[in-house]
DNA sequence: ATTTTCTCCTGCATGC
DNA sequence: TGCATGCAGGAGAAAA
């Protein structure tokens, strides 16, 4: 499940493999993903010209030429990967983009949560998947601390819940949500509104902390993907609480105890984090 | 306005 | 071994 550290490993890699290339050809294998991918726009938008940047907003990545760009979430299993043209599809490829050269990126997203949609130029804060997203958390000109307690003061939901609220802030997952208030010694049960500015302090400290640690971890070019099967895999070191149920806390112990907030899975300390 | 639930989908773990 | 069942999860939409 790819959370911000992941994407912005891939943007990077696919970065330092796209600027300036230019794609000859794109093919779907499919009409839809999670939704009707606009084919046709997306050829015009990625052929005949070269890709001059690649960049990251939250967990989508976008691709950009002088005609827009593409914009790709990777959902719960999307995976983007290059190959060489040669080498077989591997099941549930739903898009090809072949560079001059014999290399291609490819699309592969068994599951379908992913996305691949096309942003024009002119409005690219103001795509309908873009515009309500919140405060990017390792923005060096953001004030995270602020920006959480202001957006919390009216919320009485969890505080994980409220964390991995989209609109709030970007890239804060089910597992990184849980890692970082457990980091903080924060109950991810407490209201929002009740956490205290002193304490978002901390918290955006542990945030930006595991996010920066996570993407450190993870290398900086696609070959890390691309060697095994597109599998990152990285990211589920060094997790202390996340998937850990039963298991003793890193800290204290104590029984980590998996909840459910929201319909999500929670893992906690009962002893750090009251 | 806020919060929860539903929805999409396949792979994997579990249990019989 | 094989089959049924249930769960995982990002985030928009719908419902509450």
């Amino acid at each position: 499940m790819p959370e911000l550290p992941e994407v912005e490993t891939l943007v990077r890699g696919v970065r330092e493999e796209l600027v300036g290339q230019s794609f000859v050809n794109v093919s779907f294998f499919r009409a839809d993903i999670r939704e009707p991918i606009p084919v046709a726009r997306l050829k015009e938008i990625l052929t005949a010209q070269p890709v001059h940047s690649v960049t990251r907003r939250g967990k989508y990545m976008l691709i950009h030429t002088s005609q827009g760009a593409l914009g790709v979430h990777l959902g719960m299993s999307g995976k983007f990967v290059l190959s060489e043209k040669h080498e077989p599809h591997v099941l549930h490829t739903h898009a090809i983009f072949e560079l001059g050269d014999g290399r291609e990126f490819r699309f592969i997203d068994p599951r379908r949560f992913g996305r691949l949609f096309s942003i024009e130029t002119k409005e690219l804060d103001l795509h309908p998947f873009l515009a309500k997203l919140g405060v990017e958390p390792l923005d060096l000109g953001v004030n995270l601390q602020k920006h959480l307690f202001v957006d919390s003061r009216s919320r009485s939901q969890g505080v994980k819940v409220f964390l991995m609220d989209s609109s709030v802030v970007v890239g804060v997952g089910n597992i990184y949500a849980s890692e970082s208030l457990w980091r903080a010694r924060i109950n991810p049960h407490t209201s929002a509104k009740q956490i205290t500015l002193k304490m978002y302090s901390k918290l955006s400290q542990k945030i930006i902390e595991v996010l920066s640690e996570a993407i450190n971890a993870g290398g900086t070019t696609l070959r890390d993907y691309r060697n095994k099967d597109g599998n990152p895999g990285y990211f589920q070191t060094n997790l202390a609480v996340y998937g850990r149920e039963a298991k003793p806390c890193l800290k204290c112990g104590a029984k980590i105890i998996k909840t459910t907030q929201a319909a999500r899975s929670t893992y906690q300390c009962p002893v750090c984090q009251k």
